[in-house]
DNA sequence: TTATATTGACTACAAACGTAATCATTAGCT
DNA sequence: AGCTAATGATTACGTTTGTAGTCAATATAA
């Protein structure tokens, strides 16, 4: 039986998940490190950065450590957890919770290519150790 | 190359996607046809189902053909499309676009069980030929 | 024919979200 | 010492979402 993990964090909006994949790419950053990275990307002001950091603080799902006058910003989740949950979200929602017919759909839409069911072949026999 | 589908209506909310399954698995339904089966599920007034289905009119989700005095709603768009929406958008957010990733991940995640892993193989031996 | 039940249209309203501006503080430069 | 730049806190404001209530029209039952 695998270990059922309750997320401990409020649900992550989009412009917020944005921010965490600065985080998780860049690690431990301020404010201004992530708006170096993502205000291009998504012509966003510093501001709005800001803002999305301390909501994301409110929801637990990163933490603020001062450093001078300013906070550094760490993931709180791992991604790995994060996609889990995700993953798992769409699997329950879509799939009737059934991994395999999520992989079956997108076999049958082509979504995967020959390489990649040539991998994800490989992986299986792997798996089967 | 695939045929790239945009899709042509705007994003489905949460509350409005139960709505959508019921459309899917009963078909073309009234309101009240609606509510019956998922007003007792989630705690609904019959209201919330009306305002739910008349967003979903107007993001062109779904259709409302008159039937005497009330109007009769269909979906517009096939649960497969939705699903390979949602499922292609997964794969682009956390698997950097490669399917394949993400069936890796799940088999990792052990959230594919020993049958799983079975099935999938019949499956991707079928698609090959 | 009159009361009632049903239906869509319209309105409501708080919470979440996207996107920021302003402000007070303070660190650093001149 | 005074000015400037950076920073978090606070406030703002339009939109979307969740969850309904109300109302006018009309079909139906008595």
């Amino acid at each position: 039986m695998s270990v059922s993990k309750s997320p401990i964090h409020e649900r992550i909006s989009e412009a917020e998940y944005a921010v965490m994949e600065v985080l998780w790419q860049r690690g431990t950053s301020s404010a201004a490190d992530v708006c170096e990275i993502i205000c291009p990307q998504r012509e966003w002001s510093l501001a709005t950065v800001k803002t999305l950091l301390s909501r994301l603080v409110q929801k637990g799902a990163i933490t603020a450590s001062p450093d001078g006058r300013r906070y550094l910003y760490s993931p709180v989740i791992a991604r790995s957890d994060y996609v889990e949950e995700e993953s798992q979200r769409l699997v329950d929602r879509l799939f009737g919770g059934k991994a395999a017919s999520l992989v079956a759909h997108l076999a049958e839409r082509e979504a995967l290519s020959d390489a990649d069911l040539v991998e994800i072949e490989a992986l299986l026999k792997e798996l089967k150790q």
